[in-house]
DNA sequence: CTGAAAGCGCTTACAG
DNA sequence: CTGAAAGCGCTTACAG
């Protein structure tokens, strides 16, 4: 049953069928009315891909994340969907575990499929050429993370380097003076900035604190690997405190932690970053920074809405605030 | 750039062009190499819309989930997902909170975008009517649970009973003879399997032993709420072991516990369903019944495909093997 | 306020 | 092996 069947029940040519069902000015209420009641009657289900093809756009938006098995993009996506569902769009979940060319082969795809736009986590496992190629392709696209260089993209995220901050301040003020940092691999953005502030704001109200930077996968895998040669390495003076990147690895290091017997806070204080829901139920809950996971999504899908609908010029950039959530695998450790 | 441009540059009309894009028999190959040829260098990307509306389908399923931030639905989600990537499908999500009216109003914004088939969690909150419906609508369903009633769905899911009565056997072959069971609401066809599994199985094999179940959501903070209120009652007997309909639920038993300070195992066993990745983090790591979430995914799209191209005639249904998950949760408690 | 008509960009019998 | 043509189901100026 098509547009044409219930113009014909309606007794009215498909033109105007057309506007009443898409509530357009200039129909006359009472055959609007008649139309509508056909539509009803027939069970009428417009075909969104024809009328995608004469209106030339979708109002499906594609969202790429590494792995949505991640809590972190879990709640993103959430945030996202929900959004849409608001703004009546649909989103496309496609998942890249960052590779390079899964990235690029979502991003042809969703060209193809006409998406109004594109929310991506990251796009620095890409080169300068195919993030030129990205950015200048026609359709938005949006990143949850900081980014330099190609400026077309707009951004959604949480203040990192401020979260890395915090979480300086909370553990100095707690008395540590031998940090450690866990973060990931090099290139990203959002990690690098917790990174940075993190050490700046050590080295500068540190008192001669001193912090050692280790680099894994962002995984819990990458942060028990880290804390297990750590902690086999009898010899060194640990640190009081270790700071990871994310909650994955914090987790990652209390289970390194149970299984060498270190006591977390009592011989070593931990610290996450992102606040994902499990933090509360591990043992002990983890004290670490809250970002707004969800509004992170939700924003970045209005930020997409705003570029399709103003013709996508300037690029826009949102920043969200973090705050430490307090638990119990940190310490004070006050001589006095 | 079109279908139209690169035929111009290739010198032949729109028709060969199509054919030669799509790898048609009937075209010499210097025409077709030449045609390949001009895209490319053209940049041309297809448009799906156009071309959907011509063929009648569109490549892409939908998934409809309760909410993708739930750990076993990411599991899932990610299986069905990888699987429509290698067959060149894309899948659209939608949370639909287990909402009727949420659920409905996807099925028809999926009908209407003309998805080649639908991936949901559990009809179980629609009308019988409804039910009837969406499962008489043209797209093929299937469902991630087992169901009885409206027979044209197919399903996909773990072999719940089993699992339910793994987890008896474990508990009664470690001396627990006084037993809990948490389980979800009524309606969730997959818990009241493990439900029944596990409580036939105790009141056959049992040897008297008493299984009490008790219901709440089927979330952490459900699990909490039971086991607080259980914890508070100090005049009963407690039992000696709990089984959760799910891991989220025996998370929140063993926050419960940590505030009230019930040891697990020592005081309490207890047992999970589901083996999210989480369940080997918390602490003590929970013993649980493992399903394999993301062949379950991976399966539910292969049989949509099948369905598609089969014409969806007869449904289809698929088990998946459970196995217990040892860790420490659990103790044996018999007195020789 | 309504209709006739062109067009969106493809596919696919049907001829040749 | 290739072309001319109809058709997929909508929208949207343009007339009236």
């Amino acid at each position: 049953v098509t547009l044409q069947d219930v113009a014909l029940a309606a007794g009215v040519t498909i033109s105007t069928a057309s506007r009443s069902l898409n509530n357009a000015y200039g129909v006359h209420l009472e055959t609007r009315a008649c139309v509508v009641e056909c539509a009803r009657r027939l069970n009428y289900r417009p075909n969104r891909l024809a009328r995608g093809l004469a209106t030339g756009h979708s109002n499906v938006i594609g969202l790429i994340v590494s792995d949505i098995r991640n809590p972190y993009f879990a709640e993103v996506a959430r945030g996202v969907e929900d959004a849409a569902y608001a703004a009546g769009r649909d989103v496309m979940l496609c998942n890249s575990d960052l590779k390079p060319d899964r990235q690029l082969s979502y991003i042809e795809s969703l060209i193809e499929k006409r998406v109004d736009g594109i929310i991506m986590n990251s796009v620095s496992a890409l080169t300068r050429n195919e993030q030129f190629y990205i950015a200048n392709c026609g359709v938005p696209i949006v990143l949850l993370n900081p980014h330099t260089g190609e400026s077309r993209f707009s951004t959604a995220c949480a203040d990192n380097e401020k979260g890395g901050r915090i979480a300086a301040e909370h553990l100095l003020a707690n008395g540590h003076r031998r940090l450690m940092h866990f973060t990931g691999p090099k290139q990203h953005a959002n990690l690098t900035l917790r990174t940075n502030g993190f050490v700046k704001k050590v080295q500068k109200f540190g008192q001669g604190a001193e912090v050692t930077v280790l680099s894994a996968e962002r995984t819990s895998e990458g942060g028990y690997h880290l804390a297990k040669q750590l902690f086999s390495d009898r010899s060194s003076n640990w640190p009081t405190a270790i700071f990871t990147a994310n909650d994955a690895m914090a987790f990652g290091v209390i289970r390194a932690a149970m299984e060498m017997g270190v006591s977390i806070p009592g011989k070593l204080s931990l610290i996450g970053f992102d606040d994902v829901e499990l933090a509360g139920l591990v043992h002990p809950p983890l004290t670490t920074i809250r970002q707004p996971k969800y509004q992170i999504g939700a924003a970045a899908l209005q930020i997409l809405l705003r570029r399709v609908s103003s013709g996508a010029k300037e690029p826009e950039h949102s920043t969200f605030g973090v705050e430490l959530v307090e638990r119990k695998s940190t310490r004070s450790i006050q001589s006095r």
